[in-house]
RNA sequence: GGCGCUAUCGUCUAGUGGUUAGGACAGGGCCCUCUCAAGGCUCAGGCACGGGUUCGAAUCCCGUUAGCGCUACCA
């Protein structure tokens, strides 16, 4: 069996294409087949040389390698459309010879005032098929001289078309509706419908599996390929990806909030916040897929060996940002502590610090269940990097039911206490408690202060093992430092 | 507008004629607890509507409605 996933490089890698790409991927790994990767960039005007890397990137990240594309080769290349622009030709030529495809010499001038028309009457309707009865040889005549036209397929104006989805079933078209649809356009290249079918023959893909605005086209790819004598493959559409507001397919553009958060679309910017690509992979095949009625959590070796395209969904599925989260918390979580640690580091290099894989590897215990993402972690530790605290304001420091007198208190004593004994998350504990128990307060109301004081904010890593982690000079000199601030405040 | 696809908790889904309609995320509550998480327990929440077919429909058929997609010399 042999699949591909056929990208246009007109932009960023969206996860709508991942998905496709990983069910192909999956597909293919599940029967032994092959994974083909092929560019399909015969959109001159909307092509973005940058397009190319940010895909074979995301496909690198989520690790879906493919057997045969851009960078590996094989035995069906190139792989790129725009370097098989003289396969394409030939086989336009052979279309127009049988007298399945025509000539068009109608200017773009005239299709816009058709299009025009068609408005003012309320309608929609397409091409008039003008060009549909030249005579061929005079059409080839004109095509000699020079007079730019494109080149259209003869679609048949009666009856229906009933073609077959492997997810689907069989769908009807009545074919009045179905369009004289472009194959090549004036420049000599042809559009996705003649390249795509040229190549899933002439590559010999078996299924194509690709997304479900695709299903209207299909008639007039199963009349190209009758036209030129072929077997078509198996087709299924999957379902599509829509809004977390479950308005329209999920958008193409995603947008920074003024406070920097995004939603993200992209898979560069997935993998920039930090989503681990087993969750990735993990959530994305889930969308529109499903293995039983329990099971969710799945190595992608699982995935492999479960995938079938008889479980695919046929109804659109909505994103759904906070299952992501919650499933790549979770891989977070289950993650061996060093290798947590190797995938923080560049996060809080990033930041800016100086994150010895030592050190990361303490903090990690403190932080890997608060974490949804690992550009989370840099928010949390902060305080185990920053050589000065942001600034907080003194009324931080002081605890639930309790004033400023009780927070200097707690402070006070807490760090003469710390002072005095061996930094360990157990004496640690054993004085913060003795001295909130002498001081006649909650344990919370002295662990407050020093949490603020150590780390600039009520919410923290466990604070014990915060302290510990931080040394007990600079512990000390934080408590002091807020000793001060807390001071300073109270006007004195 | 035309054509096509789709329709089970808010969301992702299990379910293929007989089930107390199951799970997950999100939400509520309780427990655990130094804050926040994580975790455990628990509650609430659904078969779009109307007709058939059948002894019996979430499941099959038709219609309605709704959502989405396509309707380019874009893919």
């Amino acid at each position: 069996m042999r699949v591909r996933y056929a990208p246009s490089p007109t932009g960023d890698f969206h996860v709508g294409g991942a998905r496709t790409a990983l069910f192909n991927w999956l597909f293919a790994r599940h029967h032994g087949g092959r994974f083909i990767l092929r560019i399909e960039d015969t959109d001159r005007k909307r092509y973005n040389p940058q397009a190319l890397q940010w895909l074979l990137d995301g496909l690198r990240y989520l690790e879906l390698d493919w057997d045969e594309g851009p960078e590996v080769g094989g035995g069906y290349g190139p792989y790129v459309q725009t370097e098989r622009l003289e396969i394409y030709r030939e086989h336009c030529g052979r279309l127009l010879e049988a007298g399945a495809a025509y000539r068009c010499f109608c200017t773009p001038e005239r299709l816009q005032e058709l299009a025009r028309q068609a408005q003012q009457r309320g309608e929609r309707g397409g091409y008039d098929r003008a060009c549909r009865n030249l005579d061929p040889e005079e059409a080839a005549r004109r095509a000699e001289a020079g007079e730019p036209h494109v080149v259209r397929f003869k679609m048949p104006l009666e009856g229906e078309t009933t073609v077959h989805d492997a997810i689907r079933g069989d769908i009807t078209f009545p074919n009045a509706v179905l369009q004289d649809t472009v194959l090549m356009k004036s420049d000599g290249i042809p559009t996705y419908h003649l390249a795509n079918v040229v190549d899933d023959h002439l590559m010999e893909i078996s299924h194509v599996l690709r997304g479900d605005e695709w299903v209207n086209s299909l008639p007039l790819h199963i009349h190209l390929y009758r036209a030129f004598g072929w077997e078509p493959p198996v087709m299924a559409h999957l379902p599509l990806i829509l809004n977390p507001t479950g308005k329209g397919k999920m958008s193409k553009r995603e947008e920074r909030a003024p406070d920097g958060s995004v939603r993200p679309v992209f898979v560069r910017t997935f993998q920039e916040l930090g989503y681990l690509p087993e969750a990735m992979i993990n959530f994305l095949a889930l969308l529109g897929w499903s293995y039983d009625d329990k099971t969710e959590i799945m190595s992608r070796q699982e995935l492999i060996e479960r995938f079938t395209l008889e479980r695919v969904q046929a109804s659109p599925a909505v994103w759904n940002y906070d299952k992501l989260d919650h499933m790549n918390g979770y891989y977070i979580r289950q993650l061996a502590p060093e290798d947590l640690a190797g995938r923080l580091v560049p996060f809080f290099e990033k930041a800016g610090w100086k994150a010895d894989r030592e050190k990361v590897l303490q903090i990690v215990p403190l932080i890997r269940e608060r974490i949804k993402r690992l550009s989370d972690a840099v928010a949390v530790a902060d305080f185990f990097f920053l050589e000065k605290l942001p600034p907080y304001d003194a009324a931080e420091l002081i605890p639930k039911k309790g004033d400023a007198a009780m927070a200097l208190a707690a402070l006070e004593r807490g760090r003469e206490a710390l002072g005095k004994i061996e930094f360990t998350r157990e004496a640690i504990e054993a004085a913060l408690r003795g001295e909130a128990e002498k001081l006649g307060i909650k344990a919370g109301q002295m662990f407050h202060p020093i949490r603020v004081a150590i780390s600039g904010r009520k919410v923290s890593p466990p604070l014990f093992e915060s302290l510990e982690v931080l040394g007990k000079e600079t512990s000390l000199a934080r408590i002091g430092e807020a000793i001060a601030k807390l001071r300073g405040a109270s006007g004195a």
